[in-house]
DNA sequence: TCATTGATCAACTGATTGGTTGATTAAGAG
DNA sequence: CTCTTAATCAACCAATCAGTTGATCAATGA
């Protein structure tokens, strides 16, 4: 049933990497190129250490890499990581949206209700 | 600064809020319909105050909202919450996409003359 | 060789988080 | 009224995390 194919722990760092204003302006200065520590810590006031702490949690998290060209760690974006992602989130966001609107034929156009509607039957389900 | 519409900090709660296996887990579940505290809790292995203090971050994360049913509390998962965080990822996802297309050609033209490229001699990677 | 630059490692601190237990509110049902 | 159910509040603990300073590594250039 669970279509995990890349494992819970890849998507709890990948979702914590992304969890944080610094690492997203990282990500968003990745998107249009490489770049290195120093490069990418100019724009904060934290120290470098810290920079290479965040690239490191993203490089964990699968969501850029690292090569290397002489003394410099170039850091790479991956696109595809974060196609994954939109993917986990939009197979749930559809489904949701799917049962929304077979609800609102349900009840018929024009009836505008406040979002709350029960699960028809009950599954109890038990799992540990 | 961040041209973020959404705010920052609501991207980071949001964020945060699904980079858990239990929440996520939730998440899913109330893609299917929504569902109280103890119908959430039930999978799980934990109390039921640790379940409510997850819904409430999902809550104030703004990925659900809730209602009153008499002594009942149902969890109803906004969608277009959801819609909000692939959106942002696709923005980058995308200008990395069009950046590595338009790298591409350059290679086989021969001369780079992209200012923010740091790896003139950086080739395709493998997919995953 | 030695000095410089880019980047990481190690240890530490303060703040935050995930989970617990126990008490409490709120709304019915008897 | 009391009793039960649903859910939250409050206090607390162990674990984790973000950031710091200081030392170290790796590659290059003088």
């Amino acid at each position: 049933m669970e279509q995990d194919a890349l494992g819970s722990e890849s998507l709890d760092r990948a979702f914590m990497a992304l969890a944080d204003p610094v690492r997203r302006a990282m990500v968003a200065r990745l998107s249009r190129g490489d770049a290195t520590v120093n490069e990418l810590a100019e724009p904060f006031a934290i120290t470098k250490q810290a920079v290479s702490k965040h690239i490191q949690v993203l490089e964990h998290a699968g969501l850029v890499t690292r090569s290397r060209d002489a003394q410099r760690r170039p850091v790479h974006l991956d696109a595809a990581a974060l196609e994954r992602l939109t993917a986990w989130i939009d197979q749930y966001r559809l489904i949701a949206e799917s049962r929304f609107r077979q609800l609102d034929q349900l009840l018929g156009a024009g009836v505008s209700h406040h979002e709350q509607e029960n699960t028809p039957a009950k599954k109890k389900e038990e799992l540990k």
